[in-house]
DNA sequence: AATATAAATGCTACACAATTGCATTAATAA
DNA sequence: TTATTAATGCAATTGTGTAGCATTTATATT
């Protein structure tokens, strides 16, 4: 068996450098968590999953440049803080986002697109963000 | 002209004692606010509006109790805190919330429902809430 | 390989939203 | 009018996230 089911370092680096971010140790463990997890991922379970080698505001200040970046995108599931996931190709259209009652995880439907609504006269439609909670598939 | 373009009291008082809620002047008040607003508001906006004649938990808790009696509901517009609008007979299916990037508020748009979506295999749907934002009709 | 420089980090403090325990006060039922 | 039950105010606390600043580290340059 290899290393790790992880995403190899090298991945991991040609994403930094691609979008011009320093190959830190805080960067790439942060990162190798988001390309490894299924779901999204709050600051709690990266602080929880890193122990206490990286301080809280390198933690919140990697997530915000990854995130300027577009290298992931920010999900409010409502329960308070934001998660995190990273953006996969077939996601970069507005998706839907799936908060399981049962298991507490949110998930991105990527290919789940966000239906085009009809507002109102005189509301003038930029974006628009569809959360749906319900069973997840790992729970029903 | 009449006392107020405010609901009057007898309204009000009627909507407290049909959900078992006491008649106090912190509900009294929180709630004119609420139906009198064309908008979602926040804590703070109460807050402003009252001045320091409550304190932040009797708002708090006010707001809380009035969701859990399904008087009010909760929008999550992503910009930090809850805001929070009466629920009216059109509006108590799921319905779209729109924030202004303009002015900043943020509208139920009660005729506005959320389509449904086809989740992958697996995921059952039981609620959705969808956000939308752009340039509200006073903005336009 | 050594150095310069620009950026990232850790620390501490802070800001803000919201909740909680508990003693006091007020609203309604009897 | 009194008894009972719930709401309030206060103070403290929790949780999430940000900011300033000195120090350290990654990378580009020589």
């Amino acid at each position: 068996m290899s290393a790790a089911m992880t995403p190899v370092n090298k991945d991991i680096e040609n994403l930094l450098r691609s979008h011009r971010l320093k190959r830190t140790s805080a960067r790439m463990e942060i990162l190798s968590l988001l390309l490894g997890s299924s779901h999204t991922i709050s600051y709690n379970d990266i602080s929880d999953a890193l122990g206490d080698n990286f301080d809280k505001s390198t933690v919140y200040r990697t997530l915000n440049s990854f995130e300027e970046k577009g290298i992931i995108h920010a999900v409010n599931d409502g329960t308070g803080g934001i998660k995190y996931a990273v953006t996969r190709e077939e996601g970069r259209e507005a998706h839907v986002h799936f908060k399981c009652d049962n298991c507490s995880q949110t998930y991105c439907l990527p290919d789940t697109k966000i239906p085009n609504v009809k507002a109102p006269r005189g509301f003038v439609i930029k974006n628009s963000s569809l959360l749906i909670n319900g069973t997840c598939k790992y729970c029903s």
